[in-house]
Formats: structure tokens, sequence, C-alpha cells
DNA sequence: TCTCATGGTATCTTTTAGTATACTATAGCA
DNA sequence: TGCTATAGTATACTAAAAGATACCATGAGA
């Protein structure tokens, strides 16, 4: 398959994953299925809550996760994702898949580096 | 497979195709092979000379793309992706693929509120 | 001698993403 | 009466990404 660069969804899917906490985020709701905020929270260690907030907001407007409200004091609210999100998991393990590839190739080359400066005595 | 989230490589992954250039520089280079400086800049409308420049080299230095320069005058630099660069090619075509399902999603969901919104007779 | 083309750099401003911190509502409990 | 827990909002701030614009080197050709 070529892809049109012109008719480019790339971004579209992009747009979505993207973002310091989402991918993050994600992998936590397809592991554990429902969660509340605070698990979420405990979960992403060094997010804010405002972010977190943001990140949870974004993805259900964009309908790969769902969010419900308990009526009750303390709030309840747990996030879970949908069937329709079920559909990035490829995604994440084809992205995951070439991270784990991409970081051993960069420690390939820095190996490789490190050797020709010793073997060049400098 | 589950992805650990405290393991994700998602975010190296990411961290390449980010960025509001990247995918479409990557796309013209794997529809067209090798390209010049000044075909990309015309194939990728909107990008200043800074930008594309800036791109190219994050691409470079992650090995994803080579970059050949010409001793002449007018200066000559070819860019064209590398054997390892062609690695990406999947996800970005599932990406692509998903993006378009996606951006037909949204549609159906707009569709469905001008829909409400008619019959609710407001 | 002037101009053009190519592939850049340098500098500054604007925009966007992310952080820090304080504040809120309210039922239940001591 | 005051404290706790939960799931937030509001405001101000900083850092990073992107954009606009100007500048540069140089050989060929008019």
């Amino acid at each position: 398959m070529t892809i049109e660069p012109d008719l480019c969804k790339v971004e579209d899917a992009l747009g979505i994953l993207v973002g310091k906490w989402k991918p993050i985020i994600l992998l936590h709701l397809l592991k554990d299925g429902t969660k509340r905020f605070s698990d979420l929270k405990r979960s992403v260690p060094g997010i804010t809550q405002k972010m977190l907030t943001k990140q949870l907001r974004e993805l259900e407007e964009e309908d790969i996760i769902k969010r419900v409200v308990y009526p009750q004091v303390p709030p309840k609210v747990e996030y879970s994702i949908t069937e329709y999100g079920m559909s990035l998991q490829p995604i994440l393990e084809a992205m995951h898949e070439w991270g784990t590839r991409h970081t051993l190739h960069k420690q390939q080359k820095n190996n490789y580096k490190a050797l020709k400066t010793v073997s060049s005595d400098e």
C-alpha cells in the first residue's frame, strides 16, 4: 500500500496518541479494564490532576474511553476503554514493538561508537 | 500481547513520528524514493526551511533517513529512507488506516448529533 | 558586475504543552 | 464541630515547539 501523502490520515491517529501521558493511560486501561480516577492517578506517577483530567476528557471526546459517574459522595468516576478504542490496540502494540527494537538499535550504535573511540586510542 | 505500562516503548516510536511534519516527509520519501531538499520543500506546502531542516536532521539522527551531499554549486543534497527506516512503514500504514476509519466515525457521530437536533425541533 | 539557485543558519516572536499550587463541594465519621 | 476522601476547577506560570524573517556562500550565466 502506498499512502498518498496529500490524503494522509496518520495525523489523525497521531493526534490521539500524542501527549506525554496518553499512551500510558491507555495501556493501563487496556491492562486493568475499568479504573477510577484516583487509581489512574496512582498508576501514572508524576501526572498532575489537571493533566490527567485533560487527557481523559480528550480521549473521551474521541470515543476512545468511556466515563461513568456514580452520584455519590465522595464522588466515584470510572474510566474504561470503549470497544471502538480497542481498535487502537494493534497500533500501540506495533509501536511498542518497534520502540523496543529501536532502543536496541540505538544501543548497538552507541556501543560501536564507544568501540571506535577506544580503538582510536584518544 | 499485554504491554507492561512501566516498560512501555510506545513513546520511543511516537517521538520519531511526532512533529507536525514528519509523517508527511516520510510518506513522500516512501513514495518517491530519493528526493532533494527543494523537492521536499515543494512537496510539503507550508513548511519553512528551518522546520524542514530540523525534521530531516532529527530523522537522520535516528537513522530513519539518509542524507547525501554532492559537493557542487549550487548545492545538491539528497534524502532517502534507510532500510532501517522502512521498518516504520507498517506503523504508518496502520495509523493511516485507523485515521481513515476514525474520520468516518467522527462524521457519523456528527450526522447523528445533527439529526437529533433537528428531530428535537429546537 | 549583477543576478539566480540551492541548502542552509541565526535571531526573534508567537503558540502550544505542560507544571505548580490553591481552591471547591459534600456525606460520613469521630 | 472539624476532618477526611474523591474528583475535580481556576489561575498563574515555564518550557518547548513552531513560525517569520533576514542573512550567507558560491559557481554559472547574462
